[in-house]
RNA sequence: GGGCGGAUAGCUCAGCUGGUCAGAGCGCCUCGCUUACACCGAGGAGGUCGCGGGUUCGAUCCCUGCUCCGCCCA
């Protein structure tokens, strides 16, 4: 065995064992129950980032963990086409060819989208498997494949026929660039530095009001002004009109709650057409609804050729400008404020009046809420449980509709005779009048739709398939915080609405991994850490060991390389003690040959004492992972591995190991440092899977792959009245152990034998005084003697059942 | 404006339902090339657990107010 544990060198072959071994792969017509888990589909194009390294892992970690456990394991990967994503990135690469989608057509276009799959398609899948994950890769799914789609038609219809999926204009998020609605889910808040300007408008009968606003250009749209109901400043003006410069149009001053007294001057100028808030204040009191501003962002206003077609930011000067001249603009002040940006491309979103379609929530939500609330579905941390309880009872109506050229068409056609249905099955004739014309909706569906199929629809469904009959409900969900309300909500519903059962009774929320600094991670901002470069620096197992001890418990994580590399140095640390075996008891060969259980009786103390630890150490794991408290369970791990198996048992037991003299306490030791490190390797398999079957090979009970074994069980020896008797007993010798050799560095005396010498009286019963003097004698090192000479003064250690006096000489030469 | 989370050793963080909880890793100091490992071993120093109140026999852990940081919603 080389001397150091070397990841790149052992990392492919494990990787291919798994491959062809299998392991990932479910039998649905296995006895051992189910344990299912849908991957949250990356990006097909995408790159893997640290989120992914993160929740894949844990994702990875408790499927091998439930193999070992006895469970038939589907971790079920699949990818998303991303349609924004996608779409944006050949829309820049046209551009850089000087040429546009629109020059290319449809048809090209979608040519050139496939050609891209197909070159970066599955690349996210190396970067997996890369980290040894144990995916189903047989099962893999994209949301593009033919069956989801039809999946999805089916939900489409099904919704629509129900009533629940209805067309309408609404004010959406509108991105200019993108030339398609946002949902108020992907929108990036930036905060603005903008000014505040406070506009006079007359006042039919001589007075005037003044309103507040950030956006002038949009006054050409306003159709109303509205206070706040009771308001004493403005009870004069309510009910009267007043009349809008530039367009001299006269529009009702009215009360409405939403409006915030405290804020400007406490009126507001109401602009439905593009404004949230003004459009549900116009509702509200039946006010006209103006567009001022076109899908491509600049100002449709053909009755104003001066602002007519100009970019909105260039009008809001121009209208200031005018409105100067008017002398209607009293103040201006700087203002800070949140602005929505697309979360794609960058731009400012518009909020703009347009025809969309949309999905009736409330009805969907309810059994959401039911199910949560009665605990069906538990999130971790519990925390997030009011998260999704408020968004789901303040739901609001989803836009599903989006006006790209990649994705999902909407399923829906119109016949000239106007008569609109949806369908599975695209269509030759109108189901009602049977007219052959009939014109398709242009617009695809939200990426989010086809997601909140997932834990269903990979498994086949609407076909009552047998693998939707076994792997579902699934049973965990291993998803990111900001990922709560696009899709957990929503696979949670539609999981419901369609198969009548909850898609997972649990749902693990990650903690998001943060740059060093404690900024976002952004891959344009430059601060982003690739998990590949991890990979080959630390290899996969410190990477993954990492992720588990980070991953879980809610709390943002700064990055920290060390943290990494700590891991590193414990796959190190297990390499070498295996190595340290090996050569004791390998008989000159790389594997130890079988090593037969002694009997009871030949255990010594320090045996008991590990196998006592191990008994600890075992049901510990076991409540860590069913209470998916990962970071528990790799630290417990990497404590009893290191410290109490390498620093301490293999220490005290180092001697018995040697060839020679007394054989059943030799086999005694051998026995118990290889059931220890056995038992270890499985235990730390889920998280470290490369180093702990790269080790287990040089064990007796070596199988194909430790996902072939089972999970350790604690033996009756481990927990019976002598062994725990044994273990407070040496636990009080490694503490004497401590306390001698503080002691000695204490005195600047040498770590040798003959430096420290100990006479030592003990009430244990399990230790014998010949076993007590052979461990001080190994871990101090120490000369154990009958009695002192008196020549040297002594200190007298007390700690459990022994008192030592110790006297300490050789000082060290200063 | 509403809500959630955080503030624990120089750094990054654990501390589940109040009483061996004051911890880990890294860093630091001292010593050691003892044939598993210097990707190491041994020993050690470092914290009034953000601040002010309160509940309690007792609070880092519960309640409340405040300060700063992060996030979500509006």
């Amino acid at each position: 065995m080389d001397k150091a544990f070397d990841p790149k060198a052992v990392e492919p072959r494990w990787r291919q064992r798994w491959e062809e071994l299998a392991i990932g792969r479910a039998d649905m017509r296995s006895s051992r129950p189910p344990f299912v888990i849908a991957l949250p589909p990356p990006n097909i194009t995408g790159a893997l980032h640290m989120g992914h390294a993160c929740g894949f892992s844990i994702q990875d970690t408790l499927s091998r963990y439930h193999r070992m456990r006895g469970d038939e394991v589907e971790w079920c990967p699949g990818t998303d086409h991303a349609a924004i994503a996608t779409q944006n990135v050949i829309e820049r690469q046209l551009a850089e060819e000087g040429t546009t989608k629109e020059a290319l057509g449809r048809e090209q276009f979608q040519e050139r989208v496939d050609a891209w799959y197909r070159e970066y398609g599955g690349r996210i899948y190396e970067q997996m498997r890369r980290l040894g994950f144990s995916c189903d890769w047989s099962r893999s799914r994209f949301t593009l494949d033919d069956a989801y789609v039809r999946a999805i038609r089916v939900v489409f219809k099904t919704l629509f026929d129900d009533g629940l999926i209805y067309r309408g204009p609404r004010i959406v998020n509108w991105c200019p660039r993108c030339r398609s609605a946002i949902s108020d889910e992907e929108i990036d808040w930036q905060e603005h530095k903008d000014t505040l300007y406070y506009l006079r408008y007359p006042v039919d009968g001589g007075d005037f009001v003044t309103v507040a606003t950030v956006r002038p250009e949009t006054m050409l749209g306003d159709t109303g002004v509205a206070v706040a109901p009771g308001d004493p400043r403005y009870q004069a003006l309510v009910g009267r009109t007043a009349v809008l410069p530039l367009t001299q149009r006269a529009v009702p001053i009215v009360e409405d709650a939403a409006v915030r007294p405290e804020f400007g001057t406490g009126a507001l100028k109401v602009t439905p057409g593009h404004d949230p808030t003004d459009y549900e204040i116009g509702r509200r009191h039946s006010l006209p609804l103006i567009s001022v501003i076109a899908l491509d962002g600049t100002m449709d206003v053909p009755a104003l050729p001066q602002f007519h077609g100009m970019p909105v930011e260039q009008a809001r000067g121009a209208v200031t400008e005018a409105l100067r001249e008017l002398g209607v603009v009293e103040r201006e002040e700087e203002y800070v404020h949140e602005v929505g940006h697309c979360d794609r491309c960058g731009s400012v979103l518009e909020p703009l009046v347009s025809e969309q379609w949309w999905v009736r929530m409330a009805t969907l939500a309810a059994p959401g809420i039911a199910a949560v609330e009665a605990g069906e579905i538990a999130f971790n941390p519990s925390r997030y449980t009011d998260v999704y309880l408020s968004w789901m009872r303040n739901i609001r109506d989803w836009c599903i509709s989006r006006q790209l050229w990649l994705g999902h068409a909407i399923p829906v056609s119109t016949c000239d005779n106007g008569h609109q249905f949806a369908w599975v099955d695209p269509p030759q004739h109108c189901g009602t009048c049977g007219s052959a014309r009939l014109t398709a909706d242009p617009d695809v569906l939200d990426t989010w739709f086809s997601s909140s199929l997932w834990p269903f629809a990979i498994f086949g469904w609407p076909e009552d398939s047998a693998d939707l009959q076994h792997f579902y409900p699934t049973d965990v969900l291993v998803t990111a915080r900001d990922i709560i309300f696009l899709w957990v909500a929503r696979m949670i519903m539609m999981g419901l609405r369609f198969t009548g059962r909850i898609p997972f009774h649990d749902v693990i929320i990650t903690s998001t991994i943060q740059a060093a600094d404690g900024s976002r991670m952004n891959k344009s901002k430059g601060n982003a850490i690739d998990p590949l470069d991890m990979i080959e620096t630390y290899g996969a197992d410190a990477v993954r060991a990492w992720a588990a001890a980070v991953g879980t418990g809610g709390q943002d994580v700064r990055f920290n390389e060390e943290r990494i590399e700590s891991y590193k140095r414990f796959a190190n640390k297990l390499w070498n003690v295996t190595r340290f075996l090996v050569a004791r008891l390998g008989g000159g060969e790389d594997v130890i040959p079988a090593v037969h259980a002694p009997a009871p009786e030949a255990l010594e103390p320090e045996d008991r004492w590990m196998l006592a630890k191990l008994a600890l150490l075992v049901p510990e794991c076991e409540v860590g992972f069913d209470s998916f408290r990962f970071h528990d369970v790799m630290e417990r791990l990497y404590e009893t591995a290191w410290h109490e198996f390498c620093d301490r048992y293999v220490e005290m037991a180092k001697l018995r190991l040697t060839e020679g003299v007394d054989e059943p306490s030799r086999q005694s030791a051998a026995w118990t440092a290889v059931t220890t490190l056995d038992a270890i390797l499985r235990m730390l398999h889920p998280f470290m899977p490369f180093v702990t079957e790269e080790c287990a090979q040089h064990l007796p009970e070596a199988a194909e792959t430790l996902q072939r074994r089972p999970w350790p069980v604690v033996e009756p020896v481990y927990t019976e009245a002598r062994t725990s008797a044994a273990h407070d007993e040496v636990e009080s010798l490694v503490d004497l152990v401590q306390r001698i050799r503080a002691l000695r560095q204490h005195s600047g005396a040498p770590a040798k034998r003959d430096a420290v010498h100990v006479v030592v009286r003990s009430d244990a019963r399990e230790l014998s005084l010949a076993q007590t003097a052979r461990l001080l004698e190994g871990l101090v090192p120490a000369t154990v003697l009958e009695a002192h000479t008196g020549a040297a003064p002594a200190t007298m250690i007390e700690t459990g059942p022994f008192r030592a006096d110790v006297v300490i000489t050789g000082k060290r030469a200063a």
